[in-house]
DNA sequence: TTGTACAGGGAAAAAATTGTCACTATGATA
DNA sequence: TATCATAGTGACAATTTTTTCCCTGTACAA
């Protein structure tokens, strides 16, 4: 497992959220999860950009910070079902603010993002 | 600059805000340019864990998306300020509520990072 | 004269994150 | 029999992000 070498600073409620929801997939997996996606291999297919691997770290963390619970069933083939905990469901209406705003916003946002990854291909 | 390998994927909203959101000083910045912080030197004081560079990168980036404006004035020593657009006041009520889930749950957010934490550096 | 604050940038290294590939094991299916 | 789906792990590589270090140039203060 990783060793942080530079520490982590948790002042405000800020920087504690960033510490459970700053990973490239795990608000997606918390948004599909609750939309009753709850095996891996399910939530695979839905974020297929992203790698087994990190998908399975990252419900890892999310589950040792408490948002998610795991269930395996011993069965053959294996079954795993996640779901949002209590806790976890209490995030959902900061996420859907969240996507909200995107969702408004949407087509500035893309002009904007489109221009500065433009930006950087050019100046290649 | 930088030439993305891995393309983005800009599906749903969540997408679009994560990529302007998602850097590890931007909302805090957003929040202290509101406060008033406003010249960089200021917000690296706000910010001492972040080196002065990434402060630049990360303002940077944020001016590109739209967030915030920078204004130089042509004096010397050099003073800039930086301030949010109206777009960038936008996200306020977002990072406010992000913030509040922070803080209503700091708690347990620290007990259960704290536990990952911990985790990782006795598996040494 | 020396040092400081100010805003910023380039190069390169370090750190952190994410991805790839190969492997475990088992039952069902073709 | 060979293949697939299932969940997962370890070793390692690639990518991305952040940090470190050194540099510019000028006014002000000690």
């Amino acid at each position: 497992m990783r060793v942080r070498k530079i520490p982590l600073n948790l002042n405000c409620g800020l920087d504690l959220v960033a510490e459970v929801l700053y990973g490239k997939w795990k608000i997606r997996l918390l948004w599909f999860i609750r939309e009753g996606f709850q095996r891996p291999s399910e939530l695979q297919r839905k974020i297929p950009e992203a790698s087994r691997r990190v998908l399975h770290l990252q419900l890892n963390e999310l589950e040792a910070h408490g948002l998610v619970s795991k269930v395996i069933y011993p069965e053959v083939p294996p079954r795993v079902e996640y779901s949002l905990t209590e806790f976890g469901q209490t995030l959902i209406p900061v996420i859907t603010l969240l996507g909200q705003w995107g969702d408004e916003h949407e087509e500035r946002l893309r002009e904007v993002i489109g221009e500065s990854e433009s930006e950087k291909t050019h100046l290649l």
